[in-house]
DNA sequence: GAAAGTAAAAAAT
DNA sequence: ATTTTTTACTTTC
């Protein structure tokens, strides 16, 4: 259970073996300690390449555990829409962003990595901090 | 079960 | 560029 400090928001890892919540929020929710996940993060809001290939304990509908896998395997850097990922579960976009507007476990499922044709998406903790963190990857929008 | 609410898309205007 | 269908899943009665 971690705080990480990134610009004016911190970000808040909860849960041991597996990783169960990770939130942003203004405050820290919980005293920092130096571990693997930890680490790993730091590099990463630093800008480095970082597979999180650490183990989740999803409590979420069996549809939406589904479309979180399929979000977790967008490699580092690149971007898929919500369209893409419907396509891949035979399902629609809407049913998408309704599944990825509850996840639990933000960045390290990289949901931010998700976004529409159209419009741009949207994000639970703001839409800045979305960009925030595609730019910190490397991608662009228009 | 039915009805309302979406982090969407496509089509129509 | 905005508005209006169409759409499938969750959540809440």
């Amino acid at each position: 259970m971690i705080s990480i400090k990134w610009g004016s928001v911190f970000f808040n890892v909860e849960g041991e073996e597996k990783i169960r919540r990770a939130f942003f929020s203004k405050e820290p929710f919980f005293e920092y300690k130096r571990c693997r996940i930890g680490e790993k993060l730091e590099r990463y809001f630093r800008g480095e390449k970082v597979n999180f290939d650490f183990e989740f304990e999803l409590s979420v509908s069996d549809f939406t555990r589904k479309v979180l896998e399929e979000t977790m395997k967008i490699p580092y850097g690149e971007i898929r829409t919500y369209k893409e990922i419907a396509e891949k579960l035979e399902t629609s976009p809407r049913a998408v962003g309704r599944a990825l507007a509850k996840n639990p476990i933000a960045v390290l499922i990289p949901c931010h990595r998700v976004v529409g044709k159209n419009s741009l998406g949207g994000y639970s903790w703001g839409i800045e901090l979305k960009r925030a963190l595609l730019k910190l990857e490397g991608i662009y929008l228009p």
